[in-house]
DNA sequence: TCCATATTTCCAATATGATGGAAATATGGA
DNA sequence: TCCATATTTCCATCATATTGGAAATATGGA
């Protein structure tokens, strides 16, 4: 992951609604939620929370899809683990014995398996 | 970790000049690196360092501690283990296989062990 | 005490981000 | 085609963050 694309995430992250949003997502998992039901969860204005889902999404953190006049978003898991692996880069050097093993855990997870992918149209 | 701290943290890294202070920081480890050559090495103004600095500090993502007429700064690594954890909280509602150990994983890492403490006084 | 080094604080200018109202677009059903 | 639902885009206002210069503070040594 490029710094240029960290920044962005964690900006976008550093943000109380949109953090809320991401989270609520990544519980909700790859089957997503719609806009409009997160608009609902959240109490927030519909162009509020389209445009913190555009931040979200520009930052490559979640994705979407359109299921009828819905539009579903969910966590981009991959994307997630890229950034925690980043943050998590040449800790203390690679020297110190736990920092080097987390980050392994944390690359690992870079694909996090077929359970933590979007949905695929397939 | 609540979410204002989270959201602290995440908008401290959110940002160029303090992701790569941060990552700096993190790559030397818990014998911390001075003001001053931090300020040389990102060839960084003495005052935006500072502020700089004074944001990730009350981010709690580092912390300083005074050493002759230097102020040595280093990343606080149980912080930082406490937000990736927080990021993976609830991850995909604890039911996949792969989010949860890695939740785990993170949450142990929060005490990162004697190499990753700062060097205290004694 | 006086000076050099190291770091922070103060301040003003500028830039960037957030918010909410209203209108626009897209989809599916009658 | 017409209407209701779902979501986005446009726009202006307001708030917050960033920057750089200059001065202030703190430490250690001569």
């Amino acid at each position: 992951m490029e710094s240029k694309a960290a920044v962005a995430s964690l900006s976008a992250l550093g943000h109380e609604g949109r953090l809320t949003i991401f989270r609520l997502l990544v519980k909700a998992g790859p089957a997503g939620v719609a806009a409009g039901e997160i608009a609902r969860r959240l109490d927030s204005l519909p162009n509020t929370l389209s445009a913190n889902l555009n931040v979200l999404s520009h930052a490559g953190l979640i994705v979407s899809r359109r299921e009828g006049r819905s539009i579903l978003y969910s966590a981009d898991f991959a994307a997630m683990s890229a950034l925690l692996g980043f943050l998590m880069e040449d800790c203390c050097d690679g020297a110190p014995e736990i920092c080097a093993p987390l980050g392994d855990i944390v690359a690992k997870a870079a694909d996090c398996g077929p359970a933590c992918q979007p949905a695929r149209p397939s």
